[in-house]
Parts: structure tokens; sequence; C-alpha cells
RNA sequence: GGGCGGUUAGCUCAGUUGGAUAGAGCACCUCCCUUACAAGGAGGGGGUCACAAGUUCGAGUCUUGUACCGCCCA
């Protein structure tokens, strides 16, 4: 064997036991039985121009960890990794970098662009995917794709080809959000609504005929340019008698009408709305159901246009402020006050979006999300947590037309080319040389990409060769995990099963499992503004890939945010310390001996029936646990065993054999020991891959790689209920007898003379006499276990626990009255829980209702509680 | 306005189908460098499970309501 260094050192091991993990194949589906069921993970693709964060961190330890578990469960174990071109990010990079460089992108043109764009992508695309590597993500690199490799492009053409073929996908002008500063349009997803410090501007709506006028109130007096109607609530007695009469544009003097809906609020404001159509969603409407005009004041980047007459070309806060002043010249200002109001942001930058109306592609998808909440409700996908199906629902049943048109050069191009002749528009798998519908060869192809969301959309099949038929497709399709956080639940998740629905006729995946966000450890957000954020990368350089791993895993539950500390992951890192350390107390103790294979079965001491009762135990709840999907609970529960009862108590016991000289016994335990971290290392391999591995190399194993070996398999016949409650009694006498140590002071080098009013456990305790003196450093030859001591010493402290009381005469150190107290407090305890306990016995509801075990277990406990409270008494009688 | 989540020890969080005296890590107190581990060991203190009502033989767990915090949607 050999020599374990004292602490494990992770730096030395992580890289090397990764590459030999890859090398081997091990990643691979291939390595399982070729018959196998196959467990399938796409990796949701990181932005190719990302840096690790702990949202990656997350889900990757979560998925490698499934697919880990896959894996030893003997299944053909597929994670397919990849990363995702993101339009807007990846623009905006090399943008800035064109910036830097003295130039733009309009200046180089979309052809070079691009490929500085590829360029960029070449030389800092890789720095993610090498990230998610370090994490131990054993994903199939060999099957790694990119949203706009070749493969993933032609997914994208023949899905857009598809829908628009079955009318899906039109071309239309209505309202979108147009990001001013991109100069694109974005979709209703990425627009978020945050509460602004505004003001509201009262001013009059004059009336074209007479000097009367109306008040109206806005937050965004520039928008007066685009007023095509001021409305009322039709039952509003003040304003009634101006309906259907004409008032004037402010400074523009356009000629309006004065309508009625009961769209507007009679209590906010004035009462009366101004309607801008063209600049404000809830307008649009209204503009729709009367048939007003729309116009458009803005241009592209946020300036006003002509039809802003004298105010075209400012930008439309100076238009604001400009208008506002001309307006107050011209007596129309009434006050303003300030107001807190909602305004869209982009979700990307926190620019303000103007609603605008423009011509963009969308997709009508309320058919593919028909099919999608079908697949939920039927149970061909499962939600995990399953509250987010309500979330689910309700998103599905209100789907938006989607803009999935851009105006970006880095995406999918949209394969439609327009006729300059006649108009019309060729959507074609192939480019086009000539229009479909005159024949002209005046075409040109659309300026715009698709949404990125449009090709992730697609990832789970597009990444296994669909459109064609591949064996892939055929072996690994449907998916079987989706693995990702609750806040992409509808940009992505519920994309690509309407994509799925509608493309394959199937399911992407059969289970939704969604995590939730990494804060800090006082629940803040991370932000580098605010300063709190923790980097993986330096996480791990301190204290290791498993540590961290180990702390995403376990400190949450699904569905919930988790809070990050760094105390937390320090103390996994010890974590880790200690299995190593279990291993060495192992290798050490070997000699020349390898056990491995099933645990022996005959001649077994109590603590080895124990210590395999309780590792059976432990994998039917970790394999429960999997199975609802509670991994971070399955990972706790791991920890506890392999350090509560596995190092603090099994380990111990054992040093009595092994130092000891009976030779079968110490043959015995070695494979016990060996056995029993063997099949915990499997366990928690999943969780903690690098130091697992690591260990079960230096331990006695079979076969070539934990990261291979067989998941434990559960065998009740290792349940022993017996050795369980007896253990468990020791356990609890040799607490109370440290205790005692510990309350009397009792230097700790110094062997102390017990003796043991044992009663029917007498000879159990007399078997297990070693275990005694070596945990609590008994003086072996005054050691007095008896079913009833012939002698009980006066100047002595005692305990009682069960029935079996233990003394320890301390001459000179023991206050007998002060021991009388701490017994009588004992007494007074257990009194109260025996009356307690007897209420509950004797109340008839109880025993005729509850289930018989409860009642046994009730009346067990108190013959234990009875029995205490009998040997205290006595104790207390022969100290008075 | 609608929906969802949270409220358990000083801090951060677990707690399965309702069932024994509600657990962990960190922090705190006492002792110990004992030949696996001081990144450790032993012992200890600390909780009215937000509040109220209900269901039940039995509620941290289920139901209803209230309060506060957070998120999503409109």
């Amino acid at each position: 064997m050999q020599e374990m260094p004292k602490t494990y050192d992770f730096e030395s091991t992580e890289e090397r036991l990764y590459k030999w993990w890859w090398d081997n194949g091990w990643f691979k589906p291939e390595v399982a039985d070729e018959g196998a069921d196959p467990y399938v993970i796409s990796i949701p693709p990181p932005n190719v121009t990302g840096a690790l964060h702990q949202g990656h961190a997350l889900f990757v330890t979560l998925e490698d960890l499934m697919i880990r578990h896959a894996r030893m469960k003997g299944l053909a174990a597929l994670w397919v990794p990849g990363s995702d071109h993101a339009g807007i990010a990846t623009q905006l990079q090399v943008e800035r970098m064109l910036n830097r460089e003295g130039t733009s992108r309009k200046e180089v043109g979309r052809e070079e662009f691009l490929r500085r764009t590829w360029e960029w992508k070449e030389t800092y695309g890789g720095r993610i995917v090498e990230q998610l590597r370090r994490l131990g993500a054993s994903c199939d690199w060999d099957r790694e794709r990119f949203t706009l490799d070749e493969g993933l492009s032609r997914a994208v053409r023949e899905a857009f080809v598809r829908w628009y073929e079955q009318g899906l996908i039109y071309r239309g002008t209505y309202m979108i959000n147009w990001s001013p500063n991109l100069q694109t349009a974005v979709s209703d997803l990425e627009v978020d609504r945050v509460e602004q410090q505004g003001h509201l501007y009262h001013f009059k709506y004059p009336l074209k005929d007479g000097d009367g006028f109306i008040p109206v109130a806005t937050t965004r007096p520039e928008t007066i340019l685009g007023d095509t109607a001021v409305a009322v609530h039709p039952d509003d007695d003040r304003y009634r008698q101006y309906v259907g009469k004409t008032v004037l544009v402010p400074i523009l003097n356009r000629e309006i009408p004065v309508i009625a809906d009961e769209y507007v609020d009679i209590e906010f404001g004035t009462g009366a709305l101004k309607i801008t159509p063209g600049h404000d969603p809830n307008d649009y409407e209204i503009g729709q159901r009367h048939d007003l005009e729309f116009i458009n004041i803005l241009n592209k980047d946020a300036t006003l246009n002509e039809n802003a007459g004298p105010y075209a070309g400012l930008d439309r806060f100076e238009a604001r402020e400009k208008l506002w002043a001309d307006m107050e010249s011209a007596g129309l200002v009434i006050k303003t006050e300030p107001y807190t109001h909602v305004v869209p942001v982009a979700q990307r930058g926190g620019e303000l979006i103007e609603p605008m109306i423009s011509t963009q592609w969308f997709a009508d998808v309320s058919g593919p999300a028909a099919m999608a909440l079908e697949a939920v409700r039927d149970g061909r996908i499962e939600i995990v947590p399953e509250r987010f199906v309500k979330v689910w629902e309700h998103w599905l049943t209100n789907i938006q037309p989607w803009c999935i048109s851009r105006q970006l050069w880095w995406g999918h191009r949209i394969p439609a080319w327009h006729c300059t002749d006649c108009g019309a528009v060729t959507v074609e798998r192939e480019d086009p040389t000539e229009c479909s519908s005159c024949g002209s060869p005046n075409i040109e192809q659309d300026p715009d990409v698709l949404d990125t969301w449009f090709s992730s959309g697609l990832w789970p099949f597009s990444t296994l060769g669909w459109p064609d038929e591949t064996p892939d497709l055929q072996r690994f399709y449907p998916t079987t995990m989706m693995e990702t956080g609750y806040d992409i639940l509808f940009f992505w998740v519920a994309r690509m099963v309407m994509m799925g629905m509608s493309f394959t006729d199937d399911v992407p995946f059969r289970i939704i499992y969604l995590h939730g966000l990494v804060r800090d450890e006082h629940g803040k957000k991370m932000s580098k503004s605010y300063g709190n954020v923790i980097d993986p990368i330096e996480v791990m350089d301190e204290y290791g890939t498993d540590a961290l791993r180990f702390t995403l895993l376990t400190g949450s539950t699904p569905g919930n945010d988790l809070n990050l500390s760094l105390d937390r992951i320090a103390s996994n890192r010890n974590f880790a310390n200690k299995i190593w350390n279990t291993a060495r107390f192992l290798v050490s103790n070997l000699e020349d001996e390898y056990p491995v294979g099933p645990p022996p079965v005959d001649n077994l001491s109590l603590p080895d029936r124990w210590i395999l009762s309780r590792l059976h135990h432990l994998i039917a709840t970790v394999d429960r646990l999997f199975e609802t999907h509670l991994y971070g609970e399955a990972g706790r529960q791991i920890y506890d065993f392999l350090w509560g009862e596995y190092a603090d108590w099994y380990i111990e016991i054992s040093k009595s054999v092994l130092y000891g000289g009976d030779e079968a016994a110490k043959s015995r335990t070695r494979h016990i020991l060996t056995y029993v971290l063997d099949q915990s290392l499997r366990m928690l391999h999943p969780y903690v891959p690098y130091v697992t591995e690591e260990i079960w190399q230096h331990i006695p194993h079979e076969g070539e790689a934990l990261i291979i070996a067989r998941w434990p398999e559960l065998d009740e016949v290792h349940y022993d209920d017996e050795a369980e409650d007896q253990i468990g009694l020791i356990m609890e006498l040799i607490r109370a007898i440290r205790n005692i140590r510990g309350e009397y002071k009792v230097d700790p080098g110094r062997r102390v003379n017990v003796l043991i009013n044992a009663g029917e456990w007498a000879d159990l305790l007399n078997a297990q006499r070693d275990v005694f003196v070596r945990l609590v450093n008994i003086e072996e030859k005054a050691f007095i276990i008896q079913s009833d001591l012939d002698e009980v010493p006066e100047q002595a402290a005692s305990a009682t626990i069960g029935g079996v009381t233990v003394f320890m005469p301390l001459a000179g150190m023991v206050d007998l009255d002060a021991e009388r107290k701490r017994l009588e407090k004992e007494l007074d305890q257990i009194t109260g829980q025996i009356k307690r306990s007897e209420q509950l016995l004797s109340n008839k509801d109880f025993t005729g209702k509850a289930p018989p075990e409860i009642i046994q277990r009730e009346q067990d406990k108190l013959a234990d509680l009875k029995s205490s409270q009998a040997a205290i008494e006595e104790r207390l009688t022969t100290l008075s």
C-alpha cells in the first residue's frame, strides 16, 4: 500500500484525476453495457463569452452529481456539453473591443465584424468550458456543441422554415420593446419593470373650439408629440360633454379627437388620459379599438424624428424638457409633482426601453404552448419542485406572440429573402437564387438575426443531430433530465418544450429540476458593485473543488435559493480531510491484507453488526432521497454517517480489536472497515469526486476506478435492530462516563475505576469491556460489571441510562451534596416524562387509534424510564 | 391586483408519508497536540419551530387567517 500523506492535497489530485478519467473514456455513455438504459442531460449552455460564476458552479455540480450517480447505477450516462453564442452579450464585447481600437461595428461592416467575432470566440470561448472541467464536469466532450456551429445552424434553419410553412412564423408591424442603445427589438421576457422617481406633469389640452381645455397628466411629456387622442371615462361627468370634440396637440396644434373608453381610471391623475398609440402598449390597444392614427415620433437611437416637428433630432429627454418649457411659455402647464412610476428597462444593461411600433418577425406559439401544457398535465414531463407547475400553467396559458427577430449581426440570420421587384418573401431550406413568387433574381436576405433563445430552444435535440435521424438522436432522445435555474423557466425551458413537442413530436426531457439562485451568506444577491462576489475559481484554489461542490450540493433544497458562505466551504474542506484520514487509518492498519468483496457474515461482533446495519439503512435512505431528487439531504446523511458513526464510533471501537491479539477478529475488522468505507465512498463520489476517487485508489478495491464502480445495493439482511439498540445503549453509557469525567475534571490521562450495575445487560456489557476501557480510559482491573453489584461505593459519581447505573468512585473528589442535587434534578425530569408517558398510554384515543408500533415504542420508553427512576431512587437512598 | 416562497439556536440552514427529549455547520464555554485526522478529539450551554385559530390520540410538519421579508406575473 502506498503511503498516504497526513493531509489530503487537492492541488496535486484534481487535474491528474480529471485527465485520467477522460483519457480512459469514462465520461462517455459507451462505458455502460450495450443494452443499458440511457440517462441524458443536455447542459444549459453557458454564454461563450462568459466567465464562471456561482450559478454555473451550482448547475454543473448538480448535473455532474446526477450523471455520476446514473453512471454508477449502470445507465448509459450522457451529458452533452456546449455553449451558447449569446447574441447581444457577445456582440457587445466585440463592439467594445472595436471601439478600443478606434473603430466601430458599422465602420468595419457586417462581414468583417462577423470575422472578428468568430476570432474573438476562438480566443475566449474556451475559457468557460475549461472552467467547467475544473469543477469536475464529466461531460462527453467529444459531443460538445456550439449554437452557431454548422449542425445547429441547420437545425435552426429547419425549425424556422417548418414554422414558417405552418404559418406560425410571420412578419408584421406591432408594438415591440425597443432598446435604443443596442438598437434592436427585444422580447417581453427581456424587459424588466422597475420603479423610478419621476414626475407627473399636469397640463392643458386646449379645445379646438372656444378657450376651454381638458386637464391631462402624463409621466412622459415628450410623447405628447405622438398623441392621437384624449380619452375620458364614459361615466365621468366632468368630461362627458367633451367626447366627440376636437382638441389640439400642444405646440404642434395637430387636431385629435376626444374619445370615451372604459380603460380610463377616473381616480387617477386628472381623470383624462392622453393616448399615444405609437409609444405605449395600453394606448396601442386603445388606438386599435378606436381606429386611431399611429404616429411614431422616435428614431432608432431614441432621438425624435420629423413627426416631432420643431423637436426633431433632439434626444427624448432633451425634448421632454424643451417641450415642457415651451408649453409653460404657451400657458399650457398646470403643475408638476414628484411621482414614482414603473418604467420598462432592459434586463441586460438596465437602460430604458422604448415601446415602439416596428416591423419584426414573430412566432405564434399558442399551439406549441398548448402542447407544452398538456405534456406537464398528463405527466410526460415532471417538474421538480412541483410548485413551479403553477407558474408554468400561468405563463403558458397567457402566452403572447414571441418577437424572434433581432437587429444584430451575431446570430442565425433569418432565412428569408425579400424580392425587390414584387415584394414577396422567400423562405427556403437552401439559399434561394430567385423570388419564389415572381422568379426575379433581385432578392435580398433579411438583415436580422434570430433571438438567441430560438436556437437554444432546440438544444436538447439539435445537439443530438436533429433534423437528421442520427444514431445519437435515436438512442438518447428524449433526454432524461433538464436541470436548470428557475429564473429561466420561461426563457428557455418552456421554449424547449414547445419547440421539442412541435419539431420532434415528443417531449425533450422527462424531468425538469429547478434550482435556486446562489446568494451571499446573508442572502444578498452577489454583485461586483456590492463587493460580495465569491469567485468559484478562487474558492477552488483555496479550498479545493470538492469543498465547493459539497457546499453547493448540501446547502439547499430544490427550487430554493442558496446562501453561500466561506465558513461552510472551509468546514466541507475539513470533511474531505476527515474522510482522507479515515482511509489513512485503515490503510496503516491493513498490514498485508487486501480485503475486498462482500463483507464477512460469520462471527460478526456487535459493533460489526451495528455498522453494517447503519450502512444499509443509509443506503436505503440515500436511494429514497435520490428518487425524490432530495440530493442535498442525501449528501448530509452520508456526511453524518461517515463522520458521526463510522469515524467517531466504529473506527474508535475497532482499535481495541486491531491493537489486540485475535488475528481472526483483526482480519474481520479490516474487512468491515474496508467494506463500509468503500460503500460510503461510492455514495459520496457524485458529490466529491476527486477526494473519493483518490482515496479509493489507496484502499483495497475491485475494479479500475470509483467513477465507474457500481452504486451500493441495499441488502436488508444487514438490518439489525438489536445491534443498533445495544450499541445505542453502550454509546449513551460512554457519553455518560465521559460527562462525569469532564464535570469532575478528571485528568484525561488518568485511568478511572468504574462499576456498572447492569441488570439484564450485564452479559452484553461484559462482552464489550474492551470498548469501554479504550473509549473512556478505564482501569481494566477495577472495572466491574454485574447484573446486581455486590457493593455500591458511596464516594462515587453516578449516572443512569435506561436502568443501567454507572458508578465512578472518585475518592475525595465527590461532593455528595452536589451529587444528590444532581440526581434529584435528573429524577424530577424523569418523573415528569413518566407522567407524560403514562398519561398518553392511558388515553383510550391514543391506544385505540395510534399504530401499534408507536404504542409499543411508547411502552418501551416508559419501561426504560421506570427502571431509570428506580435506579436513581436507589442511589439516592444509599447517599442519604 | 394575482401567484409563489420564506419566517426553526447568536449567524447560515436541514428536518421524508404527522409519531420518542426538534438537528447540523459556524460561533460560544471547559478540557485535550492520546500512535487516522488540531482542517482534529471529548464534554457542555443555547430554541415558546413568526403569531392566532382549527383538524388530529398526536402538529415544526396538515388547514385557515394575520404579520413581516423576498421573488415572479400583470
